[in-house]
DNA sequence: CAAATATGTGACTATTAGGTCACATATGAA
DNA sequence: TTCATATGTGACCTAATAGTCACATATTTG
């Protein structure tokens, strides 16, 4: 296999998802500061805020993402960060995204000159779009 | 100002959310491939899975995170994808997180050598955390 | 003007996420 | 065994999202 480039869409959404969270990006900035912390050392930094439950649902969604590996030592967890999810989107951003931002210049030059940028010629239903 | 380096973590997670819907990265991958495409236009892609209300809302969130950028011509709406936000967060990976994976290689050597990789001394209070 | 097109708005429902809590399990130590 | 620690589970509530729809507005065209 070793496909690294293919990328899930569903685990796209995960990881996406997972980082749109500013308490879950701050409990990776703990993870890469801290590596094999438990659960109760990530939530002493987040006391303040929020309980251990909620930490622990943070930390499932992160997982799920597999933006954290765990693994249990006796009777404690300990976590790490695991970029890999994030190396996949890193990737994707400078091949697709790159090759799209030459495009785009191409495309706002030929706009420039004063052409339609595309014909208009959508035939849709009335009002309402039922 | 031209700030480029600063991130607004809210600004962050407007992106990453928007970013964490597949039918929203459809849309933007319509828009490029698509520029200055109005409402209808967008919608005629989509036609199968979801109305022209769910479209616009799908647009308002990618505009929010800045991923979409439109303009009024007549009685439509042109739109265009926007990769800044995606440079901001491009930017942050290839340094921040770059960083992290030389350290990360670091401190897995440490711990091959049979250290303990943090001292265990939590001292939290009973179970529950209440 | 009237009719068709392009888009916008507010309300509504179903689903899901965020957070808290009572309670249960598992492990290590005295 | 007894107790404290470390984590897990399910229920619960609130808020926010996704999607649909009836209706409204703005603009072009005949």
């Amino acid at each position: 296999m070793n496909d690294r480039t293919a990328i899930d869409e569903a685990q796209l959404d995960a990881v996406f998802f997972a980082l749109a969270s500013e308490p879950r990006r701050r409990i990776l900035d703990i993870l890469k500061a801290e590596p094999a912390a438990n659960v109760n050392q990530i939530c002493a930094h987040l006391e303040a805020e929020m309980t251990r439950f909620a930490v622990m649902k943070h930390l499932n969604t992160l997982g799920k993402a597999g933006l954290v590996i765990t693994e249990k030592v006796g009777r404690e967890k300990r976590m790490w960060f695991d970029p890999t999810p994030i190396q996949w989107i890193h990737q994707r951003w400078t091949t697709e995204f790159s090759a799209y931002w030459a495009a785009r210049l191409t495309r706002l030059k030929f706009a420039a000159e004063g052409a339609e940028v595309l014909p208009l010629k959508s035939k849709r239903r009335g009002p309402g779009n039922v």
